[in-house]
DNA sequence: AAAGAATTCAACCGCAATTCA
DNA sequence: CTGAATTGCGGTTGAATTCTT
């Protein structure tokens, strides 16, 4: 037996939306609000099934859509997060006002992919060039894991050559918000469940660049265990954290725990975001542009090598 | 002008994730 | 905790439109 299917499409209309119908379906979303889409087309008269209502107000009638006409920005962008973030249409969507998840997959599917298919092979001299670009700069920029992560503010963890401090494990945790932590007392640890070693992890310190991030919904621990070598599964990874090196500070608790790392991934493993506030990003954060510039304020990057 | 080919894009489908009882 | 219901997402389809011959 397979799947029963969403709703009874008998006597149901099918196929382009009339305008009547448009019409009764607006109505009724902005008098009794979005949600409740099974039983929605009953109680507004439509002869719809709930999915197929919740698509047409979503993609067509939801006031503040903008339709055709994507810019040349927009287009740069909708490149830019493919790239990064793969087919999640509605995390692309999400970075473009008024766009929606349809439209950014209808656009790519006929208009971008034929471009960057269309796109000449990069000459032997441009490969060279790259290499020496790559080799004499901050990491190279690739995206190895596409999975949808956002998150409000976020920065680097700390680049190779300005790790963390390997910390004692008897310092305690902090909760956000609620505990001021000082210089002395709040640096992160994290066990190993697999051995009772200490684990190195992200602190505070002079250069580094992991200041006051927040994962928002960020599976991190997928993330991590995904991508990474056997031998740094099982740890205690934590996906919410705040940490804020200008005034010394970092804290986290169960809820909005710091993000803690073992030293040796730390110093092959970065992860991408991109800048709330510009001004205060050092050179070497800088130096991996281009995830930093034209996405103020929004995750951008997974996993950055 | 007509026919066929190519393109576009709204809508559908199935599945996964999330919420609810 | 569990299963059902609901919602959200990405892939796909196919009718309508545009382009080419």
């Amino acid at each position: 037996m397979g799947r029963s299917p969403c709703c009874a499409k008998v006597g149901l209309n099918r196929g382009a939306w009339t305008a009547q119908e448009d019409r009764i379906l607006a109505d009724y979303i902005r008098a009794h609000g979005e949600g409740g889409w099974r039983n929605l087309p009953k109680k507004a008269g439509l002869k719809r099934c709930g999915k197929s209502c919740r698509l047409r107000w979503l993609n067509y009638l939801r006031p503040g859509i903008k339709r055709g006409n994507i810019t040349a920005d927009e287009e740069e962008l909708i490149v830019r997060l493919h790239k990064l973030l793969g087919n999640r249409w509605s995390l692309i969507a999400g970075r473009l006002p008024g766009r929606t998840d349809n439209e950014i997959k209808n656009y790519w599917n006929t208009i971008v992919s034929k471009k960057v298919k269309d796109q000449p092979k990069p000459s032997k001299e441009t490969k060279i060039m790259k290499s020496k670009i790559i080799a004499t700069s901050q990491p190279a920029t690739q995206v190895v894991r596409t999975k949808a992560l956002k998150c409000s503010r976020v920065l680097f963890l700390a680049p190779p050559q300005a790790r963390p401090q390997v910390v004692p494990q008897q310092q305690q945790h902090h909760r956000p918000d609620t505990d001021t932590a000082t210089e002395t007392d709040a640096i992160p640890v994290v066990k190993n469940k697999n051995a009772d070693a200490e684990v190195p992890c992200l602190a505070g310190g002079e250069d580094h660049l992991a200041i006051d991030f927040d994962f928002g919904d960020i599976d991190l621990v997928d993330i991590l265990n995904s991508d990474l070598p056997d031998r740094f599964h099982g740890f205690d990874y934590c996906n919410y954290g705040s940490y804020n090196n200008t005034s010394s500070t970092c804290s986290n608790s169960s809820s909005k725990q710091a993000m803690m790392f073992p030293e040796e991934m730390v110093q092959s493993w970065n992860f991408g975001g991109c800048v709330e506030d510009q001004a205060n990003v050092g050179p070497d954060l800088q130096s991996l542009s281009p995830f930093l510039d034209s996405t103020k304020g929004e995750w951008l990057a997974g996993k950055i090598i």
